[in-house]
DNA sequence: ACCTGAACACCGTTCAAGT
DNA sequence: ACCTGAACACCGTTCAAGT
């Protein structure tokens, strides 16, 4: 009857999408976050977008390169949001702090996404190379702003990569904790980065040992 | 014709299976170890004992119920492999790396199980009562690690739980980077290992920062 | 080129029935 | 009690056919 009802019943419209493929991955995301990554059926985001449930296949190879796709934007929202949290604090040792908790709050507030990027759903290896230059692109903020806080002076002049990978292992850890939920007690995810952080910087030996 | 075969094709055993829950764990945890999670199906499972496919439902509620019982299988062979190393480390603080080794080994051995017990596959909160035993258990093995080297002076004397929680995300994190394929370069696992306990220690600050 | 509907080979799960 | 076979409501994927 309204003419927003009329626009979504059109029968006569050809096909075609505008932009399928944006819209298929817009969709997979929002199926994602609702339901989980287990969740997600090819056949429903279809019917939702009120189209063919194999018109997927003109713009995915199967489900998984969806999934692909759904990492890929995932590691370049992750890298835009460290890079900001580096260069809003100030590229200095508060700034290193706040590109943690930036890490561990995307991980937190799009958890079934971001299973989907670490989960094993998609190859390990980067067969993808769209998926290998976002992923190394997220690692290489961290990279970077480690060598800043060395050549600085503020951190041990270790080799940058491996310290990157350490500081990395520790907020996916963080995170994966966070998202499992045995972090449960009230501010517990917080409360875990700030110590982390702080011990992180000064080490967990006592200085007589 | 063979004895063997005799046994295997005899078609008026009954029904039964001796211990057929215990079989089919075996048999499930073999299929993840093979084919990964997605790999598993009821159906050949029970193909693979001779048995039913519905016969499975007599020993669990459905299929995230076997893997719930997957996952507190592998929390209790792991708490027993951190134990193992701490004691047989002599409990000190080269025991302690000891243990770290031990978990990120027991991951990278068994990614496919590993990730049953940590990729949202069972429910995050712990609904089952016997798999929240064992994960607990798993990390009440660190928690009283760290208790003994704090008491020893060795460690500082942060409130043990939230250091053991950071000791966690850390091998959790190096675990997940390992299975990931991450650190794919010869000996990476083992080199992040050895850099991150060192670091853990003593902190990435420079003494003058 | 892009999309469709029917069809295929699978799933997990239920249920009446057998011993 | 424990197990079975048939059946149900789903999947992902393929493919000949339409515009």
């Amino acid at each position: 009857m309204t003419p927003s009802k009329r626009a979504a019943r059109e029968p006569r419209r050809p096909y075609h999408h505008g932009n399928l493929r944006r819209a298929l991955l817009d969709q997979a995301l929002a199926t994602i976050r609702a339901d989980g990554v287990d969740g997600l059926t090819l056949r429903e985001i279809g019917a939702r977008l009120g189209v063919s449930r194999t018109a997927l296949y003109r713009h995915f190879a199967d489900k998984r390169a969806l999934l692909t796709a759904v990492a890929t934007e995932g590691f370049r929202t992750l890298r835009q949001q460290l890079v900001t949290a580096w260069e809003q604090g100030g590229r200095g040792d508060a700034a290193f702090y706040s590109m943690g908790v930036a890490y561990v709050r995307f991980a937190v507030a799009n958890p079934a996404h971001y299973r989907v990027m670490f989960g094993g759903f998609v190859d390990p290896q980067a067969q993808d190379p769209e998926l290998a230059t976002e992923a190394e692109g997220a690692f290489q903020a961290l990279v970077d702003a480690l060598a800043t806080l060395q050549k600085d002076g503020a951190f041990h002049s270790d080799e940058t990569v491996l310290m990157a990978r350490y500081v990395w292992a520790l907020v996916h850890g963080v995170a994966m904790l966070g998202i499992d939920g045995q972090l449960r007690d009230q501010g517990g995810v917080e409360e875990l980065m700030r110590y982390a952080f702080e011990r992180l910087r000064t080490g967990i030996r006592t200085s007589t040992a």
